[in-house]
DNA sequence: CCACTAAATGAATGCCGTTCATTTAGACTA
DNA sequence: TAGTCTAAATGAACGGCATTCATTTAGTGG
């Protein structure tokens, strides 16, 4: 029975022990640590477009149909890349900075993360925990510094997911084209998102996905804030 | 040459008149507005697993191959159902409610059209406002919205943005599972988090997305109301 | 009636994820 | 050592996909 990540636990599994029955084949080529780290690269140096299971196979050594073995689809194999790139976001100022500073450092580091991985934000937004352990392990961290901040127990989670949806969604932006909210041919038609996008482009040279995820970071925090007990 | 909603316009049109140069075969069977209404059903019924340019052909008794004589991919296809969709988002309490009130009204009607579009989320979010006509429109006239509550000009856009990346986030959430948040097995090593979640679950009956939504959303317009001069 | 052209056709292309019968090769048992 | 069990890899196959292209169709203006 091949290894899988899917959200329906076996059923016919009788206790987390895993019984070695019979002998073992020899050192496995593959396996889903090695899975991860391999598409890992492959998106690194290929994109999402070029991330097939054929490729992901061929970085390998190993027919396409062998990963199949070890993962269950491909949707699987995203699932695992989103897990480990999870660990990379940093929750360490739950630990050393007040609250508000805690966050607004937790949430960037999210977002430039997941900024560099967009396609994985569908599958991520709807996955069910149990399937990712250090996702998990991100939200305790999240969570435990807001209890520490003496937040109301019963806002916390909806206050994390408010967070998240702007981040990700804020992650989009990252990846707009720059002349995105060029009104082109029907400026005349549209005078006040015209002239909008006129001052701000007067404004400094910073990004202008930056500046929108501080506004409305500031403003989340600041909210939420007032929400401590 | 077929039609095209494509970014990068022609640069071999010399005006903006089309120039009927012959004639012209009778009745065409296809045009945008029709692929788009077939689309928009399609996705209705099928979804978007279903949704493919030979059923698209199929519902219109059409070669698929003749789609390409009106549009230059299926991604153009998606691009004119995003913009139509967007005629649905509801600004019309610009005109007539105080700001506050008119943002929310608009953020909740814009996040219930594209929850039921997520997949469409991807496509708007980074596409360029010169081939999206009534997503501009929406623009204008939230952009008016703001300029005449006494916004500073140069922060409107940010702003907008700000509340779209909320908006986008959150209509992924709608659509998640409700044991999204179960930590299973993993409970244990996650007090802090499986605590908040049992809390919320605690509380009343409402979605769990729009509690969420309406937290965030407060958040927002609190902070950016604080703008307005 | 002819020349022109937008539009539809249908066959073909190349890629994709996935399945499956079969083979391989260690490891335990007797 | 011989026999058996099994996880894992193979390679061929499948169906579906978006897209392309040479060709045909059928109105229209000259």
């Amino acid at each position: 029975m091949p290894a899988s990540t899917s959200a329906t636990a076996d059923p016919h599994r009788h206790d987390a022990k895993p019984r070695r029955r019979a002998g073992r084949p020899a050192a496995a080529v593959l396996d889903q640590d090695g899975i991860t780290a391999a598409a890992l690269q492959l998106i690194g140096k290929s994109g999402y477009e070029g991330f097939t299971m054929a490729a992901l196979a061929r970085t390998l050594n190993v027919a396409p149909s062998a990963l199949y073995n070890h993962v269950s689809s491909k949707r699987d194999v995203l699932v695992l890349v989103q897990d480990h790139l999870t660990s990379f976001v940093d929750v360490s100022a739950f630990d050393a900075e007040p609250w508000d500073r805690a966050v607004r450092s937790w949430a960037w580091s999210y977002r430039d993360v997941f900024s560099k991985h967009t396609p994985l934000i569908p599958v991520i937004a709807v996955l069910p925990v149990t399937d990712a352990p250090k996702t998990l392990a991100m939200y305790e961290a999240v969570s435990a510094g807001f209890r520490r901040a003496g937040f109301p127990q019963e806002r916390i989670i909806s206050a994390i997911v408010a967070l998240e949806s702007f981040i990700f969604g804020s992650a989009y932006d990252v990846t707009a084209p720059s002349d995105i909210f060029d009104s082109g041919s029907m400026a005349e038609s549209t005078p006040n998102f015209t002239a909008a996008v006129a001052r701000l482009a007067d404004q400094g040279y910073e990004n202008q996905a930056d500046v929108a995820f501080e506004l409305g970071l500031g403003a989340l925090v600041t909210g939420f804030g007032a929400l401590r007990g």
